[in-house]
DNA sequence: AAACTGACTTCTC
DNA sequence: GGAGAAGCCAGTT
Protein backbone atom coordinates (compact mmCIF):
# COMPACT_ATOMS: atom_id res chain seq x y z
CA UNK A 1 0.00 0.00 0.00
CA UNK A 2 1.47 3.12 -0.74
CA UNK A 3 1.15 6.01 1.31
CA UNK A 4 -1.01 8.98 -0.02
CA UNK A 5 0.06 12.27 1.26
CA UNK A 6 -2.86 13.08 3.88
CA UNK A 7 -3.39 14.45 7.20
CA UNK A 8 -3.02 12.72 10.48
CA UNK A 9 -6.56 13.15 11.32
CA UNK A 10 -7.91 11.68 7.83
CA UNK A 11 -5.61 8.96 8.80
CA UNK A 12 -7.71 8.66 12.09
CA UNK A 13 -10.76 8.56 10.52
CA UNK A 14 -10.24 6.15 7.86
CA UNK A 15 -8.55 3.33 10.69
CA UNK A 16 -11.98 3.73 12.99
CA UNK A 17 -14.05 3.66 10.28
CA UNK A 18 -12.11 0.34 8.95
CA UNK A 19 -12.89 -1.14 12.25
CA UNK A 20 -16.60 -0.53 12.41
CA UNK A 21 -17.63 -3.98 12.57
CA UNK A 22 -20.51 -5.89 10.12
CA UNK A 23 -24.08 -5.21 11.00
CA UNK A 24 -23.04 -1.95 12.75
CA UNK A 25 -22.97 1.72 11.59
CA UNK A 26 -21.21 4.52 13.44
CA UNK A 27 -22.08 8.02 13.11
CA UNK A 28 -20.18 11.05 11.91
CA UNK A 29 -19.95 12.53 15.30
CA UNK A 30 -18.81 8.85 16.58
CA UNK A 31 -16.04 8.57 14.14
CA UNK A 32 -15.03 12.51 14.98
CA UNK A 33 -15.04 12.01 19.00
CA UNK A 34 -12.46 8.68 18.18
CA UNK A 35 -10.62 10.66 15.92
CA UNK A 36 -9.76 13.10 18.73
CA UNK A 37 -12.90 15.78 17.77
CA UNK A 38 -15.84 15.27 18.77
CA UNK A 39 -17.02 18.36 16.82
CA UNK A 40 -15.16 17.33 13.78
CA UNK A 41 -18.13 15.53 12.53
CA UNK A 42 -17.79 17.70 9.20
CA UNK A 43 -14.35 16.99 9.04
CA UNK A 44 -15.09 13.14 9.11
CA UNK A 45 -17.47 13.74 6.26
CA UNK A 46 -14.89 15.42 4.08
CA UNK A 47 -12.53 12.46 4.64
CA UNK A 48 -15.26 9.88 3.46
CA UNK A 49 -15.79 12.01 0.45
CA UNK A 50 -12.58 12.77 -0.45
CA UNK A 51 -12.25 8.66 0.34
CA UNK A 52 -8.91 7.53 -1.01
CA UNK A 53 -9.44 3.77 -0.57
CA UNK A 54 -13.30 3.18 -1.37
CA UNK A 55 -13.21 -0.33 -1.23
CA UNK A 56 -10.99 -0.59 1.82
CA UNK A 57 -13.01 2.24 4.00
CA UNK A 58 -16.95 1.16 4.31
CA UNK A 59 -17.82 4.60 4.15
CA UNK A 60 -21.49 3.28 3.92
CA UNK A 61 -20.92 1.89 7.16
CA UNK A 62 -21.17 6.21 8.61
CA UNK A 63 -24.37 7.50 8.81
CA UNK A 64 -25.75 10.69 10.51
CA UNK A 65 -26.90 10.92 13.83
CA UNK A 66 -29.96 10.48 13.73
CA UNK A 67 -29.13 7.43 11.23
CA UNK A 68 -30.02 9.28 8.08
CA UNK A 69 -27.68 7.96 4.89
CA UNK A 70 -25.90 10.90 3.76
CA UNK A 71 -23.91 11.65 1.43
CA UNK A 72 -21.98 9.50 -0.63
CA UNK A 73 -20.33 10.41 -4.05
CA UNK A 74 -20.10 6.13 -5.21
CA UNK A 75 -22.35 4.59 -7.78
CA UNK A 76 -26.24 4.35 -6.92
CA UNK A 77 -25.93 7.18 -4.26
CA UNK A 78 -27.70 6.76 -1.09
CA UNK A 79 -30.43 4.23 -2.80
CA UNK A 80 -27.01 2.23 -2.88
CA UNK A 81 -25.89 2.39 0.24
CA UNK A 82 -28.75 1.98 1.92
CA UNK A 83 -28.90 -1.73 0.07
CA UNK A 84 -25.32 -2.33 1.13
CA UNK A 85 -26.51 -1.89 4.94
CA UNK A 86 -28.85 -3.93 4.70
CA UNK A 87 -26.93 -6.37 3.19
CA UNK A 88 -24.22 -6.28 6.15
CA UNK A 89 -27.37 -6.98 8.39
CA UNK A 90 -27.87 -3.65 9.42
CA UNK A 91 -31.97 -3.00 10.45
CA UNK A 92 -33.63 -0.45 8.66
CA UNK A 93 -36.41 1.85 10.16
CA UNK A 94 -39.76 1.15 8.64
CA UNK A 95 -41.14 3.18 6.11
CA UNK A 96 -38.00 5.25 6.47
CA UNK A 97 -35.14 5.21 4.47
CA UNK A 98 -32.64 5.04 7.87
CA UNK A 99 -31.46 2.70 9.77
CA UNK A 100 -32.29 1.80 13.13
CA UNK A 101 -29.35 3.42 14.91
CA UNK A 102 -31.22 2.44 18.49
CA UNK A 103 -29.76 -0.85 18.02
CA UNK A 104 -27.11 -0.49 14.98
CA UNK A 105 -24.57 2.09 16.32
CA UNK A 106 -21.35 0.80 17.15
CA UNK A 107 -19.89 0.60 20.67
CA UNK A 108 -17.03 2.07 19.78
CA UNK A 109 -14.34 -1.08 20.94
C1' DA B 1 -2.20 33.66 4.79
C1' DA B 2 -7.29 34.30 4.15
C1' DA B 3 -11.71 32.80 2.56
C1' DC B 4 -14.90 29.25 1.07
C1' DT B 5 -16.67 24.85 1.07
C1' DG B 6 -18.62 20.47 2.88
C1' DA B 7 -21.10 13.05 3.09
C1' DC B 8 -22.40 17.19 10.40
C1' DT B 9 -24.85 18.41 14.73
C1' DT B 10 -28.01 20.89 17.48
C1' DC B 11 -31.29 24.57 18.59
C1' DT B 12 -35.29 27.22 17.63
C1' DC B 13 -39.69 28.45 15.12
C1' DG C 1 -43.12 16.90 13.43
C1' DG C 2 -40.94 19.39 9.72
C1' DA C 3 -38.15 23.39 8.10
C1' DG C 4 -34.64 26.94 8.82
C1' DA C 5 -30.50 29.03 10.84
C1' DA C 6 -26.08 29.02 13.53
C1' DG C 7 -21.80 26.80 15.11
C1' DC C 8 -18.05 23.77 14.67
C1' DC C 9 -13.67 21.26 12.44
C1' DA C 10 -10.48 20.28 8.76
C1' DG C 11 -9.35 20.49 3.87
C1' DT C 12 -8.98 22.83 -0.49
C1' DT C 13 -8.34 26.95 -3.52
Amino acid sequence: MKTPHISPFFARVYAIVTQIPKGNVATYGQIAALAGSPKAARAVGMAMRTNPDAPRVPCHRVVASDGSLTGYSGDGGIEKKSKMLIDEGVQFLPGCNKVDITLAKWDGL
